[in-house]
RNA sequence: GGCCCUAUCGUCUAGCGGUUAGGACGUCGCCUUCUCAAGGCGGUAACCCGGGUUCGACUCCCGGUAGGGUCACCA
C-alpha cells in the first residue's frame, strides 16, 4: 500500500517576532516531516492588516534560516496575495446558505459573514491527545470574513491546508479549542481532514504562557546571548519530547532520526536557561578552535586576537564559558588583562601564608632557573621541570607566588597553563620582576 | 464562569500492574588542585488527593483538587 507523503506546514502569522514558543512549532513539524521523508511547507497568514508587518516576516525567516529550519516551498505565500481564493470559497459557501451575510449592531462594521453552525458535536482524533471531543452550540455562528475580501483565520487556514495538501496539523496546544470550527468549515466545503497534532505548550518560570512580559522575546536574541543554533535546536527538541534513550545531545540530523510524536509529552514544560546553558557548553565544545573563533569573533577582546600564542589562550577560555557572551564578563572582570599587560603586584600578595618575602623570593629564583634550561615551553614541558621542586619545597609555597606574579590574581588558571600561554620570555621577565619587588 | 487540555524530584523527563521509582540540569558534599574553571565520584529531592478495579497500583477507571489553554470583526 502506498503511503501518502507526509505534509506538515509552519503557518506563522507576521504579528510578532520569531520566538521560543514558535521555533519549536516550527521544529517539531521540520522534525516530524524529515522523519518521514516529507516536507514542510511555510506560509504566512497575514489577514490582519493592521497587525503584520514586514519586520515580523524578516524575523522569522532570519529565525527559522539561522535555526536550519528548511521549508521545502520555493516561494513562500501570502495569504493577503490569496484573496480571490478565499473570495470564491466564501461565495460557495453563501451560495449553499452554509454561510451568511450578517447584519451587525455592534463591533466595527455594520455586516460581516458567519458560518450557520449546525450546532452539533465534533470529535477528532489528537494523535498525542486521542479523542476530542467538542460540542459546536458554545461556538455560536461564528465570523469567517469580515468580508467577502476579507476572510478571517479559521477560513484561510483550512483552505490553504487543503490546497497544499497538508497531511498533519501540528500546532500548540493553544489551537485545540479552534480545531472544532475549523472542523466544521472543512466539510461544509467537502475537504478531508488532515491528522491533528496539538503538542504541548512551553511556559514561563511561573507556568503560565510565554509572553512578551517574560521570554517571548525573538529567537534572534539567543544568537546575540552567544548561544549556537544547533544548542538552541537541541534543547527545544527534549522540551516536550524524548528520544527514550538517555541520549541528551543532539544534532539536528540524529534529531530527525530519532523524532517521533508517539514520545511527545502531553503537558506543558518550563523553560529552564540553566539546561540550555549546559548544553550550549557541551556544542561549544564540538567546535574546532576555528569554528569557534568564527562565531565568538565579536566577543573576542581585540587584543586578544593577536597574542603569540592565541590558541592556546582560547583552549582555556572555553573551559570557563557556556556561551560566547560570557567572554565579555570574562573581559569586564579583567580575567585577561594580565595576558597583554604585565600584572599589578605587591609583595604581600606574593608571599605565600606567612612564609616571608624571602622563601617566596629564593623559590622564584629557583624556578626561574629551572624554566630557564626549558626548551619545549609548554604547559607539560615547564610542569616537569617545576613540579617536583614545588612538591619538595610544598606547592603553595612555589606555585601561589608564581601565579600572582604571573597573573597579578588570587583566581586563575593554573600557572603552568598560563606559562605556557605567555611563553618563556615573557614568564621569566614577570618573575623577576617579583622578585625584584621582594 | 462555560468548554477543553494536563498532572512523577525545584526544572526537563524515563516508567506503559509487581522497580531499591531510573537519567539529566540545578543544588550540596568529596576527590583532583596553589586558586578558579573543567573533570571524576557521591548525596539531596518526586509519583496532587480520595475512592474504586486487582492478589497487587505511579501505571487502569471514576470523582475531587490544582495548573494551563480558550471563549475577538487576532492568529
Amino acid at each position: 500500500m502506498a503511503m501518502t507523503k507526509v505534509i506538515t506546514r509552519f503557518p506563522p502569522s507576521p504579528t510578532g517576532y520569531f520566538h521560543i514558543g514558535s521555533a519549536r512549532t516550527a521544529l517539531f513539524n521540520y522534525l516530524f516531516a524529515k522523519n518521514n521523508n516529507g516536507e514542510m511547507i511555510l506560509r504566512f497568514e497575514d489577514t490582519d492588516k493592521e497587525r503584520s508587518k514586514p519586520e515580523y516576516e524578516k524575523d522569522i525567516l532570519e529565525g527559522l534560516n539561522w535555526l536550519g529550519i528548511k521549508h521545502d516551498n520555493d516561494s513562500v505565500p501570502k495569504q493577503s496575495e490569496r484573496l480571490g481564493v478565499y473570495r470564491k470559497h466564501l461565495q460557495e459557501l453563501i451560495n449553499k446558505d452554509i454561510a451568511y451575510i450578517s447584519k451587525e449592531k455592534e463591533g466595527k462594521r455594520d455586516e460581516v459573514i458567519r458560518f450557520r453552525n449546525p450546532n452539533t458535536k465534533i470529535k477528532f482524533n489528537d494523535l498525542i491527545r486521542e479523542e476530542v471531543e467538542f460540542d459546536t452550540t458554545d461556538l455560536g455562528d461564528f465570523i469567517i470574513a469580515k468580508s467577502l475580501d476579507e476572510p478571517v483565520y479559521h477560513l484561510t487556514v483550512v483552505v490553504d491546508d487543503y490546497e497544499t495538501d497538508i497531511t498533519h496539523v501540528i500546532r500548540g496546544e493553544d489551537h485545540i479549542s479552534n480545531t472544532a470550527r475549523q472542523i466544521l468549515i472543512l466539510e461544509a466545503l467537502g475537504f478531508a481532514r488532515p491528522i491533528y497534532v496539538h503538542i504541548p505548550l512551553i511556559l514561563a518560570a511561573d507556568r503560565s504562557k510565554l509572553s512578551k512580559r517574560h521570554g517571548a522575546v525573538s529567537i534572534m536574541e539567543y544568537k546575540e546571548m552567544g548561544y549556537l543554533p544547533e544548542a538552541i535546536v537541541n534543547y527545544l527538541a527534549l522540551l516536550g519530547w524524548n528520544p527514550g534513550t538517555e541520549k541528551e545531545i543532539f544534532s539536528m540530523d540524529e534529531l530527525i532520526g530519532e523524532f517521533s510524536l508517539g514520545k511527545v509529552q502531553k503537558g506543558g514544560a518550563v523553560f529552564n536557561s540553566e539546561k540550555l546553558d549546559w548544553i550550549n557548553k557541551k556544542h561549544l565544545g564540538k567546535l574546532t578552535n576555528e569554528e569557534f573563533v568564527d562565531i565568538a569573533r565579536e566577543h573576542i577582546p581585540e587584543n586578544l586576537k593577536n597574542f603569540p600564542n592565541f590558541d592556546l589562550l582560547l583552549a582555556s577560555i572555553r573551559e570557563r564559558i557556556n556561551k560566547t557572551s560570557d567572554i565579555d564578563k570574562l573581559a569586564e572582570d579583567g580575567e585577561f588583562d594580565f595576558y597583554i599587560d604585565e600584572p599589578e603586584m605587591n609583595p604581600e600578595k606574593i608571599v605565600w601564608k606567612d612564609e616571608g618575602n624571602s622563601a617566596a623570593k629564593e623559590n622564584l629564583k629557583k624556578v626561574v632557573s629551572l624554566l630557564e634550561r626549558v626548551d619545549d615551553f609548554s604547559y607539560e614541558g615547564v610542569k616537569s621541570a617545576v613540579q617536583p621542586f614545588a612538591d619538595e619545597r610544598g606547592r603553595g609555597s612555589v606555585m601561589h607566588p608564581m601565579r600572582i606574579a604571573l597573573t597579578g590574581r588570587d583566581k586563575s588558571p593554573d600557572p603552568f597553563t598560563i606559562a605556557g600561554i605567555l611563553g618563556k620570555e615573557q614568564t621569566i621577565i614577570r618573575l623577576n620582576r617579583a622578585i625584584e619587588l621582594l
